[in-house]
Order: C-alpha cells, then structure tokens, then sequence
DNA sequence: TGTGAAAGAAAGTCCAT
DNA sequence: ATGGACTTTCTTTCACA
C-alpha cells in the first residue's frame, strides 16, 4: 500500500482543535487554522475518512449517572493459549460495566476498567470473575481520584501512514 | 444545596446518542428520541450545565499519529504524605505523553497511560521516572491491544444528584 | 488548494398551548 | 415542558482562480 499525503500543519491544528471541542462550528474552526469554510470542511471529512479521527462523542460524568467507583482489575490467566484468551475477552465483552478492556505483556494479561454503582456492587462484580474457570490471578486498584485526563499532543508536522499499514 | 430534577428516560437516551455520536445534529436526535428540536436542544444545554455531559471531543488515533507504543504504569512511591503526592502529579502534569493518571489505592498509588512514537522512547520516558526521588517501584504494562472500548451504560430510570454533591 | 457567492439546511428564539 | 412558525446562522455545493 502507499503511503498518502502526509498531514500538514493546518490539518494538524484542526485535529488539535477537534479534541478540545468536538462540536465546534466547520465555520469558527476554519478560522481558527486560518481557512474558509469550504477547505475546512474538506479536510475534516479527509481526517475522518482516513482515520485520523476515530470518533467524535460526548464524554458523560460516571458519578453523576450512579456510577460512584471505577476499578482497575489486572487479570492474569492459568493459560495464555489463543482459545483461553478469546473466551476471556468474549466474557468481559458481554459485561456492560466493564468499560475496557486492553490485552497487556508483563505480570498480567488483562487491564480491565470497571464502573459500578457502589463498593459492594463492585466487589459482587469482581467476585464473579475469581470464579471463573482461567483466572489465576486478580489485582484491583479502585480509583481515588483523576489527577490528569490530557489530550493526545499532536505532532509537529509530518504525521502520515497508510491506514493499513 | 437541594437535588434537581432527575433526569427523564428522553434525557437518559439522549445521553446515550450523544455518546455514541457528539456531532449528530439537533434535529435527528430529537427525532431518535421521539420528540422536536426545540426542546431537544433545550435538553442538550441542561445536560451540558448540569455537567451530565463533561464535555464533546474527537479521540484521534494514536497509532497514525505517530504514538505507536502505549504502556500502562503502576507507581508506588516512597512516601504517600500529601506534598510528595502533589509533587508527583505536577511532575506528570508537565509532561505531555502522560495523557493520563488516576490516584488508586492497593498495591500502588498511581496508575497512568502513557503514549511515545517507539518502545525506545517509551524506555528513555519509563526512565525519567525511575530516577525521580520520591519513586519506590515502577511496574509497566505494555498494550498488545485493544480487546473493548465501550460507552458507559445508561441506566434505567432515575439519574440525578447535585452536581456538588 | 483556496476563495466567494448562493442554495439549502440547520440552529436558535418566540409564543401559544 | 412541548411543538409550530419564524429568523438567523451555518453548512455545503459550485464555479473559478
């Protein structure tokens, strides 16, 4: 695959402006990188359509919606074989209030964040998971607080690759 | 201060829409949730000023924007008194790929995700850390992947509490 | 690629219910 | 609190540099 044009400056501050607000006007974004509309507009779907955008959605409060704990769980399984692997990851899939899930190298396999609406929901939670049948080993670290949640720093200039490299 | 109104089932399921798509506009979110635009927007603003929705942004990928390592840290540090804490967070606020860190408690008080271009940077960043005063263990967690990201789930009925609270 | 103008669509306001 | 009608503003397309 080729590679395609790489992103320029403009393109860059848009996808900077993008993370800090996602709903801004094509019309106010365009001036804030020095454009009109139009090319603006261009370049935000190109940004999409290449992938450089994943998604663009509004972030909610966990707390104001019940959820008042958030856990992170490392998981280590008895078996890192594909089979066990995929069954672990169908079962966290099935499980609403575990938000993600990250395949890991070190001491675990798993990093799960969990939301739940109290300690002993979580805790009932948690326990599910001792009891099945691959797990060896459960870490949980509840969350105390967020002391940083920042934007991605875009680069400089050149920032391209094909999607499907 | 005194609870507002909880939030409707309309409300819950615009929440719900807008997490799937921030930019969706007015009109097709009224018409998703059953009722016009007008209030639909009246809607949206409350739960923006209510803080139900922290906020409406791209998330970009890291990948084609040159992040191609991510690593989750644990961080234990020598003392948990409240100034090595606070010295600690400010050191990870001043540098950009720490995107972000959350204060836990069990065997570590800091979790944090952290992005660079090649396993090599990351090391020379891991390093940085190695060296700080106040740090006891390091324990990193390279990503192999991504096995679930999802949205928070809404839940069913009634959803309110003071935003200081 | 960028610009400006024009058509079309949406957001936002007002008022009656 | 909602919905209809209105006004204003933005988005989007197009022709052209």
């Amino acid at each position: 695959m080729t590679d395609q044009q790489p992103l320029d400056d403009i393109d860059l501050r848009i996808l900077s402006e993008l993370q800090t607000d996602g709903r801004i006007r094509i019309n106010e974004l365009a001036a804030r990188v020095g454009i009109t509309a139009p090319p603006c507009l261009r370049r935000v779907r190109m940004l999409r359509s290449r992938g450089f955008i994943r998604a663009i959605r509004a972030t909610l409060d966990e707390r104001l919606l019940g959820y008042e704990v958030t856990t992170f769980v490392l998981i280590q399984l008895e078996s890192q074989n594909l089979a066990a692997i995929e069954a672990f990851e169908a079962a966290i899939a099935a499980i609403p209030r575990f938000l993600q899930c990250w395949r890991i190298s070190g001491d675990a396999d798993f990093m799960l964040k969990c939301v739940a609406p109290s300690v002993d929901d979580m805790r009932q939670q948690l326990l599910q998971f001792a009891g099945l049948p691959n797990v060896r080993k459960i870490r949980s670290y509840p969350v105390l607080g967020v002391s940083k949640d920042a934007a991605l720093p875009i680069p400089d200039a050149p920032a391209a690759r094909s999607p499907a490299a």
